[in-house]
DNA sequence: CCAGCCCTACCGACCGGTAGGTCGTTGCAT
DNA sequence: ATGCAACGACCTACCGGTCGGTAGGGCTGG
């Protein structure tokens, strides 16, 4: 069955794409050679070269597939929430714990790199991203017109967010002395409720 | 005499410093030659290399530098002041200028190479970052226990006011439509009071 | 006052190695 | 027998780094 042996093609091709990102999330995309991605999936450089365009364009496939990660595990899990605040509170939550939870080297490597791409693959991947930022904005435009959230500035807010949530990649480790699930409460705690208690301000 | 030359290749020694940071962060530092540094130097790489210990050495010293401008313009600005509310919001304050106005690429290249530096040189910036963690966290556990703060994991805090503030590198342009003293006083905002208005709790 | 020296800053040429990428060919499953 | 997956060999360009050498300004001794 020509389906079959498509499939099997198709699997083959995210096994080399997660191989890759295994390597360029640990080492970075520019230190980490075709040569070092070719030796980790059991092939020579010619051999991968069957199956990827170019080192550019096996980058770009690793963040539109995580880019397809987060909008599966994150986006599409929220966005139907009806209480804006409440969907603030759910997107933040399973973005941290996609960035903590090592599932997505892809995720990652969209962080990191977010300049090593360029031209029209830049773009594509931008593009993408400023969806989220637009979601997150709406949101907390709709939350304050409904008395929900102060008067602030919604992309100020969102890059606050985006911020706090995203960073952590920089910082957490999984033997730290922090669990996740601790990370993502007082995440949301702190972007909802601010440090400064009521009585003091 | 011999205090003026010395103080003159003191002085072209900060000129290289100053240029390498400027290609390493508009490029990456991988993506960066010694040719690249040499070239925008007016030297050759052998002359360039009469300046530099080695391509991994000039970026610690990037950094160092780095570290040395931060601790000059912000910490050393903010950790006089009494009120640990009030030092936090001068410190964030002061430390997004820092990032929005490009004073000093060396601070975005120690944001960004996080993981680039190994071994010693590693170890080395990491304990300089770390106290500036350790700065933070002992101001939030201050200000709780003087009731000014909630009760919140200071080291989640610490992060999120680093994430807030530092994520900036990522997004900020000049020519934004938001300017940079916005964005200082939305952030500050949204980290001591949050998100939620009080009547909304 | 100046000849000689020395040191700093710098250079051209070169090192071994590796980068990303290509080519023609071959083994194997259908 | 056909077509895909994979191979070894190879390409050019460049990598970080080193070598011996030199131009020239400042300091010294006579």
């Amino acid at each position: 069955m020509s389906t079959r042996t498509a499939d099997e093609a198709k699997q083959r091709h995210r096994e080399i794409l997660e191989t890759a990102a295994r390597l360029i999330c640990a080492r970075g995309y520019e230190a980490t050679s075709i040569q070092d991605i070719a030796d980790a999936c059991g092939l020579t450089k010619a051999g991968l070269y069957h199956h990827i365009e170019s080192k550019e364009h096996l980058l770009l496939e690793i963040m539109n597939y995580g880019m397809d990660v987060f909008e599966e595990q994150v986006l599409s899990q929220v966005e139907s929430i009806a209480d804006p605040v409440e969907r603030l509170r759910a997107c933040m939550e399973k973005n941290i714990l996609l960035v903590t939870r090592g599932w997505s080297k892809e995720v990652t490597i969209i962080l990191h790199e977010h300049a090593t791409l360029q031209g029209r693959a830049r773009n594509q991947i931008d593009a993408r991203k400023k969806k989220y930022v637009r979601f997150l904005e709406k949101t907390i435009t709709e939350a304050t017109k409904a008395g929900k959230a102060r008067a602030v500035n919604p992309t100020v807010a969102a890059f606050a967010f985006l911020g706090m949530v995203l960073w952590i990649y920089k910082w957490y480790r999984k033997d730290g002395a922090i669990a996740d699930t601790a990370i993502a409460r007082g995440m949301v705690d702190l972007f909802l409720h601010g440090l400064v208690p009521v009585e003091a301000r």
